[in-house]
DNA sequence: AAAACATATGATTATTTGTTCATATATTAA
DNA sequence: TTAATATATGAACAAATAATCATATGTTTT
């Protein structure tokens, strides 16, 4: 998504680092600056109040477009537009039926996460 | 976050609703609409590449404000905001030893949404 | 064939959001 | 106390994004 230096002469940093050995350690382990750009933009997926919407009803049930849009109370553009970036980071698949196009999630992650982020608003 | 209205007048879902029957269904399980934003604003933590590379450094130990400046070559600044943000959400905490503060993952569930979502990433 | 229907998509617009700059707070050192 | 250091935060600005509008595509029906 964002571009993103690695390292730069501008004014970075300022402070005094107080734990090189720490820094340093965690640098090596980071995996490599290109896959958490593509993470990010995956959970960004979740992280729209429509987009989870519709994650949680396919994860109910399969739905076609115009089903999501009543249930939303959304128009078909939007709905489609967000099924559109779901699709593309294969959070959901699509499956025509003559005019109709059916989503439902696409693996089982999906699912899981949506668990996980519930049980964790849920803590004490 | 943002304003959802439940229903209206105005033209939303003009197509013939096809599946009555599942969307009344899903719109019966359908987590009461309040606890559905709140999971979008959690996720939308992780949909960001400084939030993720602060997570994914957290995970593998506890940093302060300065080591993760210095690891991100990004301002203090532009750190502590995020590290609020994240903090607000109990997705890390904060720990002050002097000036120093010191920061971790909050609970466990974080770390295997992270890994969760890597799991996705590296399918076929 | 044309009309009707379900869905997809480009462009525009209003809102959201991440970074920066300037400055404030909190803690320690002198 | 004053100076120095580490972090926090408000305001402003630029970039990203979600909804809308208009229209296009693909499929079935007549």
């Amino acid at each position: 998504m964002s571009a993103r230096h690695l390292s730069s002469d501008v004014d970075v940093c300022e402070t005094n680092c107080i734990h090189a050995d720490i820094v340093a350690r965690v640098a090596r382990n980071l995996p490599r600056g290109h896959w958490l750009d593509p993470l990010a933009d995956f959970f960004k997926l979740f992280g729209d109040g429509t987009r989870i919407r519709i994650l949680w009803a396919l994860s109910e049930s399969e739905m076609c477009v115009c089903d999501l849009c009543a249930l939303l109370s959304m128009q078909q553009s939007a709905v489609s537009h967000q099924l559109k970036n779901l699709k593309q980071s294969r959070v959901v698949k699509a499956r025509r039926e003559g005019k109709v196009v059916y989503y439902s999630l696409d693996d089982d992650h999906i699912r899981r996460l949506l668990d996980l982020g519930m049980a964790h608003l849920q803590e004490p």
